[in-house]
DNA sequence: GCGATTTGACCTAA
DNA sequence: TTAGGTCAAATCGC
């Protein structure tokens, strides 16, 4: 899969959240959500509006180690080979213990994020995430002040090179998957980034 | 037999 | 009342 994405947040009864959505490429017969973890699905449901039904998906180690990770996935209505992934919680199970996650993510973590990341009671989780999706280059962003549960601060992109291409390829489509209150500030703040690898969540909302 | 998927019912918030 | 999200029983595949 091309994971084309990019991530943020939501607001949630008036109290600011953060999810992570995706916009997902699949390749012709190729498991095209296969994200490197573990996800028994639990629903779906037809959404008005949509072409296509909601899936929905939970850790499959929910029950046994009361991971609260889930995901809702949803084709794009445009392309049948698109896919919306919305990232909900953050893996707290075995699975995300990946080996040599902690050596991944310092080595692509900018040195002022290192202190943002250890005083958050959510970083363990956002790594958890990194792990398990064994990202070649992920991108990162500190968490916004009071974010909730939802935080996820990692996101995977397969192509180390090819990543700005692919941003702005997503752009150009109108394929970005940031939240609705952020997206209409969206291009001001592409724009204005120096580097897409340490854009931080305080840039979101000082774009917002 | 066990775990995953399907699908209709149920719950909750707006 | 409606739409989105979740539950849980039935079913399927290994």
């Amino acid at each position: 899969m091309c994971p084309l994405a990019l991530s943020v947040c939501c607001r949630r009864k008036g109290t600011p959240c953060v999810r992570t959505q995706v916009r997902v490429a699949a390749v012709q017969d190729m498991a095209p959500l296969d994200d490197g973890l573990s996800w028994r699905k639990y629903g779906q449901k037809d959404i008005l509006g949509a072409m296509y039904p909601r899936a929905y998906f939970r850790c499959t180690h929910r029950n046994s180690q009361g991971c609260p990770a889930t995901k809702h996935v949803q084709r794009a209505d445009g392309d049948p080979l698109l896919y919306d992934v919305v990232y909900h919680g953050a893996h707290s199970c075995a699975q995300a213990a990946h080996p040599g996650a902690e050596h991944l993510r310092r080595q692509l973590q900018p040195e002022g994020h290192a202190d943002v990341e250890q005083s958050s009671p959510l970083a363990p989780e956002a790594e958890c995430l990194q792990a398990g999706l064994e990202p070649v280059a992920p991108y990162s962003f500190a968490p916004a002040p009071g974010a909730g549960a939802d935080f996820v601060g990692y996101f995977p992109l397969l192509s180390p090179t090819g990543l700005e291409w692919q941003l702005r390829s997503c752009y150009a489509a109108g394929g970005l998957g940031v939240g609705m209150d952020y997206e209409p500030h969206f291009e001001e703040f592409y724009k204005n980034a120096t580097d897409p690898f340490q854009w931080e969540y305080s840039d979101l909302y000082a774009a917002n």
